[in-house]
DNA sequence: CCGCGCCTGACAGGAGGCTGACAAGCGCGG
DNA sequence: CCGCGCTTGTCAGCCTCCTGTCAGGCGCGG
């Protein structure tokens, strides 16, 4: 677990290295706009703590910087100057969480520990086959990296089909998946559930195999 | 959260009750120094705007004899003769932040609060997602920095949105979260809250995924 | 070339979700 | 102790969007 503090008064500075050392955190320290920029950029920290007042460049445009570029490592921002407009700027900068000074070290390290729960929650729950993506906590479905809008049925289908790729699935088994196996639908249901998904979806995504059933097709296979 | 203001001029006098009742203060108000010394002096306050210009008994002279008597409420001293002695006065007095006229009624009331935060002995916490952000130790709601006055109930709930940010929660998790599990209500009350967290908070934060649940909505993705 | 299985567009019924109104519950102040 | 306002659950109506059904057409396999 990597930590980067950026800080640049060097007892405060020490403080927060000894704080998240003792937390569990490999620390690196970091007393400079610019050098942080750097760091954070280039370096994968899964917490960073930003001291807004800094040398060089502020650390503001700093974080703004780190969003530009689609870091999206948790930030807990301090600030010694606490007032409404600091807050709504850091907020709007993508600030995570905001801890204005003087705090205890016992809150920053348990605000860090929560930043970084969360942080590690996220994403994780992603699947894939060929060019097709599930997010399981979001419930939105990603061709290609571009979001298409699926309805809750829809996605249930390709949910089910994503957990029995490499396998063709027959339309009787999905149909009860689907519903209640004690809920009788006409076969045709099924069939046009797949029409609408392939019109989302386009071809190579949802393949058929005459008789037996559907599956996902994996995309790298020349049609 | 109660607070005094004494200032002895009508037009401050209203403008500070408008802005510290927004805030969130009770709000009494008192123009003269003697009398605001005596409210200080029996009343519980939170938080204490002082004038220093004042008839009867000078602002200095009040607040020295509240410290003297042991008061330690904290004081935010206004004056309109901003002379770096003047400050160092107001300091010495026993004042907790001062801030010279003329000055923007929003900095006032962030210092009003950062007094107040500090007085409680812990830092705000602040939570976000999107243009919202929740203050986990005075349990209040911001949107884009503009408090937005939310109950218990619809601050739970935006809570637990937030701590499950990037994910769809289901209702019947909001309702088992918000009421004991054993309370059985009917999915509608859930409906309604959200419905009128919407009102107040505009359209593009809470989102609805039909067929799954709410999720909030992470300010540039549009469904 | 034939037939069956699958696909597709259109459509209507219905479920899920939204909203305004209302009333009971609750705390707060007088 | 009473009254008032705020909060919140419930209800009914409405609206949107989903989704099953139907009819017809295409195409693969034989």
């Amino acid at each position: 677990m990597r930590a980067l503090a950026v800080e640049d008064e060097p007892r405060i500075a020490a403080d927060l290295a000894a704080a998240l050392g003792a937390a569990g955190f490999r620390v690196d320290l970091c007393g400079d706009g610019e050098q942080a920029w750097f760091l954070g950029d280039t370096e994968d920290y899964d917490l960073i703590v930003l001291d807004l007042g800094l040398p060089r460049l502020d650390g503001l445009s700093v974080l703004k910087r780190w969003r530009a570029n689609g870091r999206e490592m948790p930030v807990l921002v301090l600030t010694a100057r606490g007032t409404w407009m600091e807050r709504v700027e850091g907020i709007d900068a993508g600030a995570d969480d905001y801890l204005p000074k003087p705090f205890r070290m016992e809150e920053l390290v348990a605000r860090a520990r929560a930043l970084v729960r969360r942080a590690a929650g996220r994403g994780s729950a992603l699947q894939t086959a060929g060019a097709l993506s599930l997010d399981a906590n979001r419930m939105t479905v990603a061709l290609r990296g571009v979001p298409v809008p699926v309805t809750a049925l829809e996605y249930r289908m390709l949910a089910y089909l994503m957990l029995n790729r490499d396998r063709v699935v027959p339309p009787t088994e999905l149909l009860e998946h689907l519903h209640g196996d004690d809920d009788a639908r006409e076969a045709n249901a099924l069939e046009a559930l797949v029409a609408r998904l392939r019109r989302k979806l386009g071809p190579g995504v949802i393949g058929t195999r005459r008789g037996f059933g559907y599956f996902l097709e994996s995309e790298d296979e020349p049609a």
